[in-house]
RNA sequence: GCCCCCGUAGCUCAGUGGAUAGAGCAUCCCCCUCCUAAGGGGAGGGUCACACGUUCGAUUCGUGUCGGGGGCGCCA
């Protein structure tokens, strides 16, 4: 409708412009109902070349309009918009296409091509917490986008199972194992401290058997072997994140393994091309990369004065390998305190000089997540000492109330999860409003009790009143806004466009009863409600929260 | 000091180069002999932090100031 509207209008534009070879019609839905269901600024756009008032370029714009059969009429209005209303039968058209295609709404845009998208990558150093429960909500839900207007993704997850953080860890469970606690003299500065801890150094004395991923660990029982102290306790905990994420219905398709980098040699490699280029030089005993060239504001070491690599140069190295398997997009969802390696990575990929394109990979980064309970900030749990973990949140308010949470803000602001609103069951709490609705559509398809397919021949000319129109309206958005979300990749445009169509169907719904006498009216409306079923599945399908058919 | 994000109703937050800036909560009023009231209807509530600039038009774009958060390591 909206190609319909922008072609009559490029016509019209072109009888009154013939000088004007190419302008760009801009057709936008207004905000406001009373203004029409698409309206152009094009004659406001148009009144400064052609020097006239904005209000007469309309005028003739739509004497010059060719006639259609969709189009009731037109108005124009304010400075000079054009406004158009459609005819019923036109916007009831949408009620139609979706019940006659089970995927409305996706789209093709990328064409099948390969995508990968990098997200949570937490250190096995402990219980994801709810910064990686938002990393892994927003990831998700960028997968699910992506996927819905089609590209082909990868999710991946990336272990640092290598650094400094993995000997703080080792050390901490061997003096678990040791029977020490943090408060004794002898535990580590800046040992972990929480409970969690403890199981591990259990597990391991109790020579436990770990099944993660893809790696089988049995605990040595020896609180003196540091190496087999560490494989375990990595491997326990992938185990338990792994679990989390499961209980999150996140899942992934590859794990990267840092210490991988090591062992085969592609750190080493990274490196050699790097000096290779030219772009390295010696200095203080330490190898440097002249990030500087690549827009850092200072240069970074890249090989230490003690010896090993700095953390940037394994990321430069698992960065390149993404680009040899292919991915000619990357996204990385992470949390905003990783901001500063994105110039890192970057320089570091370019001053390889193998052409990769300057602005590659992506990045999506979220901003902290604040837990409040009972109007009090929450920031201990027992299991994981100083922060609340994505599991303690599941287990309060359930996996499909922290997935809302976590993915229906802007990733770029602040979140606030209340959990008092998250565990409400009343409209306050957005997730319960939307799946309510669904809920009420499908009891009312379920008392009827007739072929729910046999929806998509009705006759639609009963659909008249103001609620339908409006909720019509509504469902004609769902396409874009998929479109924009994915665009934009901002999976929260789609949690409010469902609680806006959950609000239309409500209203509707107290306004008008579906299952009425008479038979042309009841079918009309509930191939509109079947519709917005649908339309309601398919969103909460991209948030990854279930649409329960009664609650 | 430098870099990034944010500042919109009492609260939590959407939104946009254009038309009267929206939603939910909270406050007040109203609606179940009726398909799930986990719902709906209505009222009040705003200098879109501030200033300047660009523009026919700025809450939106730019610059600066002030607030809030995060990052500035030969840690990851």
């Amino acid at each position: 409708m909206k190609a319909h509207l922008t072609e009559l209008l490029a016509q019209a534009a072109k009888a009154v412009t013939p000088e004007l070879a190419d302008l760009s019609v801009v057709l936008e839905r207004p905000k406001s109902a009373e203004h029409g269901d698409f309206a152009t600024n094009l004659a406001m756009t148009l009144a400064r070349t052609l020097k006239q008032n904005p209000r007469a370029i309309a005028q003739s714009l739509i004497t010059a309009l060719p006639a259609s059969p969709y189009v009731a009429r037109t108005e124009i209005a304010g400075a000079g918009f054009i406004n158009f209303f459609l005819n019923p039968a036109a916007k009831a058209g949408v009620v139609r296409e979706i019940l006659g295609h089970a995927a409305w709404g996706r789209n093709n845009t990328g064409q099948g091509r390969k995508l990968q998208v990098e997200f949570v990558s937490a250190n096995p150093t402990g219980p994801l917490h709810v910064g990686h429960g938002r990393g892994a909500a927003v990831g998700d839900c960028l997968c699910r986008l992506l996927e819905a207007t089609g590209w082909q993704v990868t999710r991946e997850f990336y272990y640092n199972d290598a650094g400094a953080q993995i000997d703080n860890l080792t050390r901490s469970v061997q003096c678990r194992a040791k029977g020490l606690t943090p408060d004794d003299p002898a535990w580590p500065e800046d040992g972990y401290r929480g409970d969690y801890i403890t199981d591990v150094a259990k597990a391991y004395m109790a020579k436990e058997k770990i099944d993660a991923e893809d790696k089988h660990v049995i605990g040595a029982g020896d609180a003196d072997d540091a190496a087999a102290i560490r494989a375990f306790a990595v491997a326990y905990l992938r185990r338990e994140q792994d679990l989390d994420l499961r209980a999150f219905d996140v899942h992934f398709d590859v794990y990267s393994l840092e210490s991988a980098l090591y062992t085969e040699g592609k750190v080493e490699a990274t490196v050699k091309s790097l000096i290779a280029s030219g772009h390295t030089y010696e200095q203080d005993d330490a190898l440097w990369l002249r990030t500087t060239s690549f827009g850092d504001d200072k240069d970074r070491v890249m090989r230490k004065r003690e010896g090993g690599y700095t953390y940037f140069v394994p990321d430069v190295a698992y960065h390149l390998d993404k680009w040899q398997r292919g991915f000619s997009r990357v996204i990385n969802e992470q949390g905003a305190d990783h901001h500063s390696t994105i110039t890192r990575v970057r320089a570091g990929l370019q001053a390889l000089g193998i052409g990769i394109p300057q602005g590659w990979p992506d990045y999506v980064l979220h901003q902290m997540v604040t837990v409040m309970r009972g109007g009090e900030e929450m920031k201990i749990s027992k299991r994981a000492g100083s922060y609340v973990t994505l599991r303690d949140l599941i287990d309060m308010v359930g996996r499909d109330a922290t997935r809302y949470f976590l993915a229906a803000r802007r990733a770029d602001s602040q979140l606030v999860f209340d959990i008092d609103l998250a565990l409400a069951h009343t409209n306050d709490n957005p997730v319960y409003y939307i799946q309510y609705a669904h809920a009420r559509i499908c009891s009312v398809l379920e008392q009827w009790g007739g072929d729910v397919s046999s929806l998509a021949e009705a006759d639609l000319s009963p659909l008249q009143l103001p609620h339908e129109l409006g909720l019509m309206q509504r469902l004609a958005e769902f396409p874009e806004t998929l479109e924009n979300a994915a665009n934009e990749l901002a999976p929260h445009l789609i949690a409010y466009y469902l609680k806006d169509l959950a609000g239309d169907l409500h209203s509707y719904y107290n306004a008008e009863k579906f299952l009425v006498e008479d038979e042309a009216v009841k079918h009309a409306r509930l191939a509109l409600v079947g519709a917005t079923r649908q339309v309601l599945q398919g969103g909460l399908q991209l948030l990854g929260v279930s649409a329960p058919n009664e609650m």
